[in-house]
DNA sequence: CGCTAACAGTTGATTTTGTAACCAACAAGG
DNA sequence: CCTTGTTGGTTACAAAATCAACTGTTAGCG
């Protein structure tokens, strides 16, 4: 009963990772939130169409890791604020392949600028070396266990 | 136009910490979901309860960075299911210390088991001085710009 | 072909979260 | 004391995430 409880929440690294996380999102988020009303999922899709050009919404879910009805849900909304266009496939007609308009693109041009200096700025705490490493460490984190539920 | 695209998303630590910070946290959580029902919030206030005795709705709020709101509900679930009590201050009533119920003791040191053997296997994919740095990178990203709005 | 299974994507019902307004209780100044 | 402001915590309503079931289309195979 008198047990010395010596664990360390703060040091848990889920936990930790989802405190970074979250930190690391808030100011990134306010500003695609208030220039574009968008939201956590859309720009993301709005990213990896800019990024690759154009994909399929199955594409986009698995490179992301974001479930369909998700995406689904994204490209409704970026489709009904006309940043990206839908255009059924001619070979298999369940697909649909997404592209961004014009508007879609300048939207992405100029997240992209604000994310890369926000990124900078985050990165600007440590030497070099660290933060790649940091990214390294993450991306194994992030990418382990990769069998999971493709179902 | 032809402008060539060089960001790199999965460089991008926002996006590289919330890939992580999930992909991370998916088996403890299929744990404490199918063991005992719990949600995020509840096993964060578990947790807060059994490291650090009693504390007030406030108290945990405040140091999980989590909103009131959030707090409040997470309580009242973890109340009904008996895993915790209130007991109003008398010196100041509208505080009310929070306490673990030997069921919420004992779920407490059961999940604690679980979370350390589960950072245990995070952290084997890398040298020991390596997880150090990570985890004290994390800290720093998750507890800067720590002046927010407390409002 | 015609049947069944699998796949891309959507929709609806339920749960969870977020935002704001709210209710006590306290604190401090007049 | 009584007003005004603040604090701890809850509740109501809207927005969003989740999960399951659904539509339409293709693929495989007897």
């Amino acid at each position: 009963m008198d047990e010395k409880d010596d664990f360390d929440l703060q040091e848990f690294l889920p936990y930790l990772l989802n405190q970074a996380a979250e930190e690391s999102s808030l100011a990134f988020q306010q500003i695609y939130k208030r220039r574009y009303g968008m939201l956590r999922t859309e720009w993301r899709v709005l990213f990896h169409l800019g990024i690759y050009g154009a994909l399929t919404a199955g594409e986009i879910g698995a490179r992301a890791r974001i479930h369909k009805t998700k995406v689904s849900r994204a490209v409704a909304r970026l489709e009904a604020r006309r940043f990206l266009t839908r255009t059924t496939d001619t070979a298999d007609r369940r697909r649909e392949t997404l592209r961004l308009t014009a508007q879609g693109e300048a939207a992405y041009r100029d997240l992209r600028a604000v994310a890369r200096d926000y990124d900078a700025r985050l990165v600007a705490e440590f030497p070099a070396e660290e933060a790649a490493l940091l990214r390294r460490m993450l991306r194994r984190l992030a990418t382990s266990e990769e069998a999971r539920d493709t179902a």
